[in-house]
DNA sequence: GCTCGATCATTAACCGGTACACGATTTTGG
DNA sequence: CCAAAATCGTGTACCGGTTAATGATCGAGC
């Protein structure tokens, strides 16, 4: 049980967790409130898109924009000019939710961090980047 | 998008993926070498006393050891005293994978943090407990 | 102009996680 | 002793994630 693997697992879970209530508050589920973001910043963006902009995979776009649609936050249409691809489009609905999910998920890094120094949160930040990059590049010697 | 959300989510996720490969060389999925670690240290633990060690819920734990039942790792027995109890045991199998996975798992901890110094070391560990409390006190206000 | 290959979305099947409802058993209180 | 409450495992249904297979469409080359 090694320690930093067995304490970044602790952490995330519950990281996930505050993020979703957080999240649920306004009617999303978690994740939902990252792919809106991509739409927020790119409206009309492909499923394809969506999914490298978040290093998901294109089926879980493809779910969750259904699971979307159906909760009336965007709408499907097919390219004109290309068939084969599809475009998001927001509604209303999920065009209103930018500002207030954008200031629930800020709140809720001021309110995970509020605990350490800004040095401290600087160390955090930078260490947490070495590790992203070892285990990128572990991934990528493997495959 | 704030800083320290975002990298951690992209952390979390490059690790779970390097995380699922290590375990998935030895034949099992991602979060079953946890239920493993449960019984290693105590075998015959209960679906309830397991789920309570690895911070998830019963139901859980119930599908994973039906699946790792299937697949020879464990066994179900009911209690003998208290009927309502199930046992999980180990076959010779799952108790064969203790050593290789402990390792495995030495190994990608040692991989994931190698670009750091041991004061970061100390310093992510330390930083990474503060946010470990913070959502679990956010987590539990909210409830 | 037509075929063959590349590209894209979708579906199905699986795993880990959750909440909720259900049923069986044990324990407690009267 | 017996009824009511607490405990425990399981089933169902959902969400996010994956891989692999399918099907439609576009583009390039002959």
């Amino acid at each position: 049980m090694p320690e930093f693997l067995d304490l970044h697992s602790k952490a995330s879970k519950a990281l996930r967790a505050a993020a979703e209530a957080a999240v649920r508050r306004h009617g999303l589920h978690l994740g939902q409130d990252h792919l809106l973001a991509v739409l927020w910043r790119q409206d009309g963006s492909t499923p394809g898109e969506v999914a490298a902009a978040l290093n998901v995979t294109t089926p879980n776009v493809v779910k969750a924009a259904t699971r979307m649609a159906a909760a009336g936050l965007l709408t499907r249409r097919r390219d004109d000019r290309d068939n084969r691809l599809v475009r998001l489009w927001l509604t209303d609905t999920g065009r209103a939710l930018q500002a207030p999910i954008e200031e629930e998920r800020r709140h809720l890094e001021d309110q995970i961090t509020a605990d350490l120094s800004e040095t401290e949160r600087e160390h955090l930040l930078s260490a947490l980047a070495k590790i992203h990059r070892s285990a990128t590049a572990l991934l990528n010697e493997m495959s």
